[in-house]
DNA sequence: CAATCGCCAATTGTCAGCAATTTTAGTTGC
DNA sequence: GCAACTAAAATTGCTGACAATTGGCGATTG
């Protein structure tokens, strides 16, 4: 398993950095799914207590990346084809809401930063920084979360959209279709821009169907997944 | 603030439990809104270490029943006519998409269970036990819920399930329309019983709609809501 | 008298150690 | 050789003590 920097050098409190970390390394693939996680190794590759440690893990998997079991072991969360397709229904529903009630109270400044992300959404693309598109796609659905004006839809969003990265990462997902990502994105912005709420919200919707459909698919018995099936990895 | 009874007695673990314990106390109302929880006092009172409770705290605190102040100070959040513009949408959000998937893997023995939840609604308003009533009425969601087989939806419903009794409770909610309640009820189970996915997530959406319009209505600002406020209490 | 500074009590944050439980490895009997 | 039992090693659960931070109270000063 990885080596952990040390976390005794900045402030906020420890249990918050410490669960940074553990889920940025979960995020960047180094502790993979199903991966088991101690409590004493991390705790020394961190320079933390154990119990900082345990409050962490709580919390990541209060967030889903992790999950225990009791008086046994804490694992880094599974990414079937099951789990993606959880993530990706639940992540239309909660972004469906999101645009609608955005589309609902944008503002002419609000119009203006969306339409600059798209952009830049479109830049990274077209000079082939796909690492930078897909941060600044997560950016994007993230500014239209918070145009809702809602916290607990602000804050599940967060949540599942980290495991929407972990599945990305354990399933090896790479988008295909540029143009059409792109000009989706295009449309989800200017529906959300006219305040059309019931349009902003199918398209939000649609925008996660491809993976729906695709992971309903390789759900079936018999039939594979055209990607990399990551069951167990 | 009120006793708890000690949790020495039984197993499972000891945060659970203190966390089943305060956050019942949450929702029956013994701790108010607003008011502050001293991690001390509960260790006294429920007879485990300090360390058990601010564990059992942060659970709560991911639920979205406490909020932390760092350094400072637990608290029971509060439940504003914001707060339940949130907890109603969001559900509205997550009960469509649970009817919908349910709607699409129901079998008969499902029909048959969710027809007798909803017979015994019935039989409860009609003989006027309005406790049982609402808790069957959360019962019978949850059957549908279970229905989608959709175990992270299955989950935040739960988390949402609980703020919604905690709102009630704080702003003294009682419905007022049991015949309009029934009738609801009774076309949503049919619909996902017909296996009509998208009639149900109308429905299931709808549902939750008398509630956001109220809230809305109370948001514009000059508006009384036309039932206790609970912004602080 | 008002404002500001510094001290003190109260409260949360972190730690190291012991207890309970599970898993593993070894041993014994068949 | 295999199954079942036993002991011990590893790991998580829980606790009490100490450290860090905050907010309030009172003294001091303009």
């Amino acid at each position: 398993m990885a080596k952990l920097t040390s976390l005794k050098a900045e402030k906020r409190q420890l249990d918050r950095r410490a669960a940074d970390h553990i889920r940025s390394h979960i995020l960047d693939g180094i502790f993979p799914a199903n991966s088991r996680l101690l409590e004493t190794q991390l705790s020394e590759e961190l320079e933390v207590s154990r119990g900082t440690v345990r409050s962490a893990l709580a919390q990541l998997a209060s967030e889903g990346l992790v999950k225990q079991v009791a008086f046994t072991r804490w694992e880094v969360s599974g990414s079937s084809t099951t789990d993606g397709w959880e993530i990706y229904t639940l992540r239309g529903a909660l972004e469906g809401l999101g645009a609608s009630l955005a589309a609902a109270n944008v503002t002419p400044e609000d119009a203006g930063r969306l339409r600059t992300i798209g952009s830049e959404l479109l830049r990274a693309i077209s000079e082939r920084r796909f690492q930078d598109a897909t941060d600044i796609d997560f950016d994007l659905h993230a500014a239209i979360i918070a145009l809702a004006r809602h916290r607990r839809l602000a804050e599940q969003h967060r949540l599942i959209m980290h495991q929407v990265r972990f599945h990305m990462v354990q399933s090896g997902f790479l988008p295909k279709d540029y143009d059409g990502l792109i000009a989706e994105h295009k449309e989800l912005i200017e529906a959300v821009i006219a305040g059309d709420a019931d349009r902003a919200e199918r398209l939000a919707r649609s925008h996660n169907e491809a993976e729906v459909r695709l992971l309903t698919a390789s759900l079936q018995p018999g039939v594979q997944p055209g990607r990399i099936a990551a069951e167990s990895v």
